[in-house]
DNA sequence: GTCTATAAAGGGATAGAC
DNA sequence: GTCTATCCCTTTATAGAC
């Protein structure tokens, strides 16, 4: 039973670099408290990437690959064990939210790091970033929607973008952060309680999604 | 039949603040570029406000007050016209989202500043701005969350502040860069009609309103 | 009220020894 | 690979003339 052996400074270097720049955003992060809490050389960071944007793109590049697999494993798995009906919306939501919110709510803050950052360049309109994000997420995108389109071929395309949109979007704000739905709430919200929270969502956006827009334009007009 | 006269220096500097933290985020923007681009000394800014924060605060504070306004405005007079019954889920939703997503797709690149920060804040993990905020909406949750108590009596007040609280995510998302969403979907999504995102939104969001848990259960068992 | 000038600090980035 | 030392620029903020 080895104890597991204090990683590699370039591993410390994007560890510190997700905290800060997850809680203070990419401007307000200093690389002079990274190297600090990384317990390295402000010079480590030039040795190992070219500049503090390069490291930005390091930070998100480490973790988007190994979601982006999540994401498609799991819908990909839904859907081997649905033998080839189409998936109920339930399943696809699940699919959508349970690899990002799983990590959101994981009791050690250290990992909350990372589903905080990615919620903040979610809504960070810099084109640079979003085109990082665009590129990373793209994949997935097509996939889900693929997904709702079998699973509600009654629902035109169009909708459904808008609909994703709107998921995405609350994702977001719940991964920015999780805890200050616990105290807007005054405590009847726990963002901790994994289960729950998806629960929530999927019973909440399932039956948006099942809606037909004839539906709403009715209610609407009355 | 007037020109509308230059506004004051203290108003130039508050409405290039309000552009230049919208875009690149309160850490992100210097005083410098806020001066110039309002053609006044940096000094200046130093003469009306006490220092940078004091000017974010002031930033956020003229806006938050008129939108607060109208959101309890529209509210309360909804209430009004439904004379004593019960609010439809679909009107309550109305005055949740019509007076931010208005603001945002108003075409003048400029007016879209005031949500592009809002959205920007919302998300901000930051304590204080975080305290700002709160401050200055709470009364507005309170008040469609009484508004939905009453028209939804069966599902729990704690369910409905979940949902609330993903309702608020979606619209911080589309606040952001409601531009965004064009490019992600290939133009299938036009963010700059009004109308259209009005009635995807609460055509999404009132069938998940209504739902109630059990419900929910129930579809994620089979 | 508005300007110039400058202080004081912090930031990203690099050279060069070891 | 890792360190010290430093460059050089930008930033917030202020002092003081007009």
């Amino acid at each position: 039973m080895s104890k597991t052996p204090k990683p590699s400074p370039c591993e410390r270097i994007l560890d510190a670099a997700e905290q800060a720049f997850s809680e203070r955003g990419y401007e307000g992060a200093s690389l002079r408290e990274i190297v600090q809490e990384a317990g390295v050389n402000l010079a480590t960071v030039y040795y190992y990437f070219d500049n503090k944007k390069a490291l930005m793109e390091a930070v998100l590049k480490r973790r988007f690959g190994p979601i982006r697999t999540e994401h498609l494993e799991l819908l990909r798995r839904f859907e081997a064990e649905s033998e080839g009906q189409p998936l109920p919306v339930e399943r696809i939501l699940e699919a959508m939210l349970l690899p990002l919110l799983r990590l959101a709510v994981a009791t050690p803050t250290k990992r909350q790091a990372v589903t905080r950052l990615i919620g903040r360049i979610m809504t960070e309109p810099n084109p640079q970033t979003q085109a990082i994000l665009r590129r990373h997420r793209s994949e997935v995108r097509v996939a889900f929607l693929k997904a709702l389109q079998a699973s509600l071929p009654g629902v035109p395309p169009a909708e459904l973008q808008w609909r994703i949109e709107f998921v995405w979007g609350a994702l977001a704000f719940i991964l920015c952060d999780p805890r200050k739905i616990e105290k807007e709430t005054n405590g009847a919200c726990n963002p901790a309680d994994l289960e729950t929270v998806m629960k929530e969502m999927v019973g909440f956006f399932a039956p948006g999604f099942r809606a037909s827009s004839s539906n709403t334009a009715r209610r609407m007009r009355q």
